[in-house]
DNA sequence: CGTTCGATGCACT
DNA sequence: GTGCATCGAACGT
């Protein structure tokens, strides 16, 4: 079942929660690729530091101002795309970091997509559970790329469903990869997933 | 184990 | 010109 707009016109922690354990699906010339979501941030609004609204409206961060249920994508350091969902209202700017997924199809396409990419040339294979492991690795294993802008999760080739999956131990921690705003806790994962980013537990 | 650092492109000051 | 919501290799302990 796919999500519908009122699903991110929400308060944007309620929105990361229940993405947890939620299927992207990117249809491309290429293939199919899917994975389910088991790590979330929440960027909330001018007031926060750490989201891209913190200096107000400006041409990149226009979609965070636009309707819920949009991708928005950004190129970040010159190398990485990053997926979003927008959530909440128009007036409110504010979005969900989509930092991890657990491959699900298109698996062969992935290993092909990751192993493109320059640092990866004549590297050893990525194990599965690390295809989409970390924000900028799971655009490139996907096919997400800024001309996916923009575009509504709720329709078309890059959408958002739930499949029943559900996950018990979800847990809350400060946002990482971020120099401000590091006090919040509000990275979603869920717990001890192979496929989280970041230094792993156990 | 841990920390540092280069690659790389573009929005913003 | 500066600084990133990164990745992974290289090095130090």
């Amino acid at each position: 079942m796919i999500l519908r707009a009122d699903f991110y016109r929400r308060p944007t922690l309620d929105v990361a929660r229940d993405l947890i354990g939620k299927v992207v699906i990117h249809q491309s010339p290429a293939g199919v690729t899917a994975g389910a979501i088991v790590e979330a941030e929440a960027y909330i609004g001018e007031e926060d530091p750490a989201c891209h609204a913190a200096v107000g409206r400006t041409a990149r961060n226009a979609p965070l101002y636009g309707p819920p249920g949009r991708a928005y994508v950004y190129l970040n350091y010159g190398l990485h795309n990053m997926l979003n969902a927008v959530t909440e209202d128009e007036d409110h700017p504010a979005a969900v970091l989509i930092r991890a997924l657990e491959p699900l199809d298109g698996l062969p396409l992935m290993r092909r997509r990751r192993a493109r990419a320059p640092w990866r040339r004549g590297k050893a294979p990525v194990p599965d559970h690390e295809l989409c492991r970390g924000p900028g690795n799971l655009c490139l294993a996907m096919g997400i790329t800024l001309a996916d802008n923009c575009r509504p999760l709720t329709r078309g080739a890059l959408t958002i469903h739930d499949r029943g999956i559900r996950h018990n131990e979800i847990v809350w921690d400060g946002r990482i990869g971020i120099r401000v705003g590091t006090d919040k806790l509000w990275r979603a994962t869920v717990q001890s997933h192979p496929s989280v980013s970041g230094r792993r537990t156990a």
